[in-house]
DNA sequence: CTGTATCCGAGAGGATACTG
DNA sequence: CAGTATCCTCTCGGATACAG
């Protein structure tokens, strides 16, 4: 389905008499849940297989451990990761896409190949 | 979202005290550039075609001017949209998707497919 | 009509220390 | 190892007023 057929009736969002709205459009929906600083690296980390946490924490340079906790939950809370309890000492806890989750991949694909045009591009001025 | 700052541009080294560095992943990128509570809303507003100021802020229901102009201008900066200014009065301004803005619409066009399965998933439970 | 200029609150994101 | 618990800073985004 296109975009560019704006068909005003199917744009229209909802307005919301108070703060809080349900997405106008879908693409919101989807930022919502990729959006920000971590989501998508996170997303591309676990897209290579399974991880465990302090394996996460050394490929994402630079996240705490509490941004990085706090962007795992998020994601589970959303369905698109799986988090893997193992009861034992010392603790071992592993995480994985979500079929929804993987779901994810041709987005993350288009916008690593559109970023890297647009970088090469830029590169030229 | 506090990716919007980070300049996409920014490619070499500098890690600022601020924190924000060159993107590790031009996934990373494309976030900074399309994320955000109204970059995506824009866009989909000028997938439709050109737009004046006015039309785009009747449009986008509950954006404040400031917003609306300030990220209009930072998707400027970004290439992505074009500004034209008539020298009149009253004044006239007309918004545009440049070539690059456009060639966004693939993935506005995902997102939103992805964001209507995942609605439709999240209402059956 | 198309914007600036201020002021402000809420929350994203970070630093550091501690725990089962 | 895999987290909590605090505390703190920064900026995103909103409200309102004013201007060319």
């Amino acid at each position: 389905m296109s975009l560019q057929n704006a068909d005003p009736k199917t744009l229209q969002p909802a307005p919301s008499p108070s703060g809080l709205e349900r997405p106008s459009c879908a693409v919101e929906t989807t930022i919502a849940i990729i959006g920000g600083r971590w989501k998508v690296l996170i997303l591309r980390e676990l897209l290579g297989g399974v991880k465990r946490f302090n394996e996460l924490h050394r490929s994402l340079t630079g996240i705490t451990q509490k941004m990085l906790t706090q962007q795992l939950r998020e994601m589970e809370d959303d369905g698109i990761v799986h988090r893997e309890v193992y009861q034992q000492v010392p603790p071992k806890v592993e995480y994985s896409l979500t079929p929804l989750g993987q779901s994810l991949e041709p987005i993350l694909a288009i916008m690593h190949e559109w970023g890297e045009r647009y970088l090469a591009e830029q590169g030229e001025r």
